[in-house]
DNA sequence: ATCATGATGTGATAATTATCATAATAAATA
DNA sequence: TATTTATTATGATAATTATCACATCATGAT
C-alpha cells in the first residue's frame, strides 16, 4: 500500500455523480477533506476480517474480492467488484467491525471516506442519506440475486454464469485475462478446482471458449448463454 | 385480506422502538397518519412480484414468506420471516416495483407505511435516516449470511441448519409445528422435495427428531448442530 | 360418499459432483 | 541455476444428489 501522491479533491471526481450527486459543494468539500486515497498493489490486502469500520471503502480503479476464511482452512469469495460497484458499501453500517476481509486483485486506487464524516452527512443532507439507501438496496440485490442465480445451477451453468459476468459486466469484452485463479473461481461459485479446470477444458473442446494461458476468449457467446440459462 | 376494525397508532405500538426510536412525537404522528394494517389470512397473498412499491411492508404479527416465480414453473423461496425481521425493507429503495412475492404463511398482520411518507422522515431527521441504513444493513447482511451458509452445506447439513434456524430464531422452541411443507423447503433451501422428506426421515430414525404430522420436535440438540456445522 | 389432488413417504436407478491419484507446467524461492 | 511450491490438467472412483416409479394418507371438491 503506497499514498497517492497527488490526491485529488472529490470535486473533480468521475466518481462524485454516483455517490454524491446530491452533495451541495460546502459538503462535498467537507468530505473531500476527510478522505485518503492509496494504491494497492495485486495481491495486497485491503480490509482484514476483524478491523474496526471507520471508514467507507471506494474503489476508483482496479479489481478487488471480498471474501471470507472460513474454518476448515478454505475460503468463501463473496464478490469480485470493479469500481463503480460499491460493495465496501456491504455491512459497514450495521456493524463495528468487518465480517469479511478484501484483496486487491488488480493494481487498485482505493479511496477510504472517513466514517463519521459520511454519517454527519447522512444527518444534515436528507437527499444524501435517500441515496446512500438508494445504492446501498442496489447492492445487496445485485450480490443477494447472484448468488440466488448460482445457488440454483448445476457447475456448468455456473462456470457459463462466472464466465459471461466477466465478459459483460466486468471487461465488457469477450476475450479477457482470467483475473484470479480456478481455485478462486471454484471459492466463488462454491464448487470444486478440479471440476473448474474440468469444465473450462469442456467448454474449450466443445468450442465455447479458447483458452491462452490465462487468457479466456468467449467464441459461441449463444451457446455459453445457453448453458448458463439452463444450468 | 382484511382491514383490522381497530388500528392502533404507532405511538402505541410495540414495534416503534424498533424503526422509529430515532423518531420525535410529531414525525411519528405523521407517520401513523399515512399507514395501514390489515390481516391476512394464512396462504393469503401480500405482495406479488411486479406489483409498484409505495408502501413498506411492516410484519406486526404472525409468518411471511418471500419468493420468486422462476420460469421453469419453479419457486424459490428467499426467506421466511417473523415479526422484528423487516425483510420488506429489502430492495424497497432501489426498485420502483418488487422482485418478489410475499405471502402469508400463518395468519399476519401487516402494516403498510406509505413510502413517500418515509421518505419525507428520511430527509428531515437525519437520526432516522441513519437508523433506517443500519437496519438495512443487518436484513441484507441476515439474509446474505443464510444464504451464504446454506449454499456451501450438503443436504443434510441443510436440514439441520434449517431446523434450528425455526427452532431457535422463528420459534424460540425445541417442538414446533412446520410451518411450510416439504415441497416449500425444498424451494427454500435449493434441493429436491423427496430428499426434504428423505432426509426428514433418516433424523428421525437416527432420533435427531421426532414426527407427529406436521409437528416436529428436536431431541438431540448437539447432534443436529454437529450435522449442521459439519455439511 | 366418491373422486381428484396434493403432500408424504420409500426404493431403485441415473446423473452429478467430490475425492483421490498422478503428471505436466508455471511460478516462486534459495 | 536448481529446487521447491502452486497451478493447471486429466482419469478413475466414491459419494452425493436428482429423477423416476409407486404407495399411502389427508384434504377438498363434486
Amino acid at each position: 500500500m503506497s499514498e497517492l501522491n497527488s490526491i485529488p479533491k472529490c470535486e473533480g471526481c468521475s466518481y462524485k455523480l454516483l455517490l454524491f450527486e446530491s452533495l451541495p459543494e460546502k459538503n462535498l468539500e467537507r468530505i473531500s477533506a476527510c478522505k485518503q486515497q492509496y494504491l494497492f498493489k495485486k495481491g495486497e490486502q485491503v480490509i482484514s476480517e476483524g478491523d474496526e469500520i471507520n471508514s467507507i471503502v471506494y474503489l476508483q480503479k482496479g479489481l478487488i474480492k471480498l471474501y471470507k476464511n472460513i474454518p476448515n482452512g478454505k475460503t468463501q469469495i463473496i464478490s469480485i467488484a470493479r469500481p463503480y460497484e460499491f460493495v465496501g458499501l456491504l455491512s459497514v453500517f450495521s456493524n463495528s467491525n468487518y465480517i469479511y476481509s478484501i484483496s486487491a486483485i488488480e493494481d487498485s486506487h482505493i479511496c477510504f471516506i472517513d466514517m463519521p464524516c459520511i454519517k454527519d452527512e447522512i444527518k444534515e443532507i436528507g437527499t444524501f442519506a435517500l441515496d446512500i439507501i438508494k445504492k446501498m438496496s442496489k447492492i445487496t440485490d445485485d450480490v443477494l440475486n447472484a448468488k440466488y442465480e448460482l445457488c440454483k445451477k448445476n457447475l456448468r451453468g455456473r462456470i457459463a454464469y462466472t464466465l459471461l459476468d466477466l465478459a459483460q459486466h466486468i471487461y465488457k469484452d469477450n476475450e479477457f485475462e482470467l483475473p484470479v485463479s480456478r481455485r478462486e473461481i471454484a471459492d466463488l461459485i462454491d464448487m470444486r478446482t478440479e471440476n473448474v479446470i474440468r469444465i473450462l477444458s469442456e467448454f474449450r473442446k466443445d468450442k465455447i471458449i479458447k483458452i491462452n494461458g490465462p487468457i479466456i476468449e468467449i467464441i459461441n457467446m449463444d451457446l455459453l448463454k445457453k448453458i448458463s440459462l439452463a444450468g
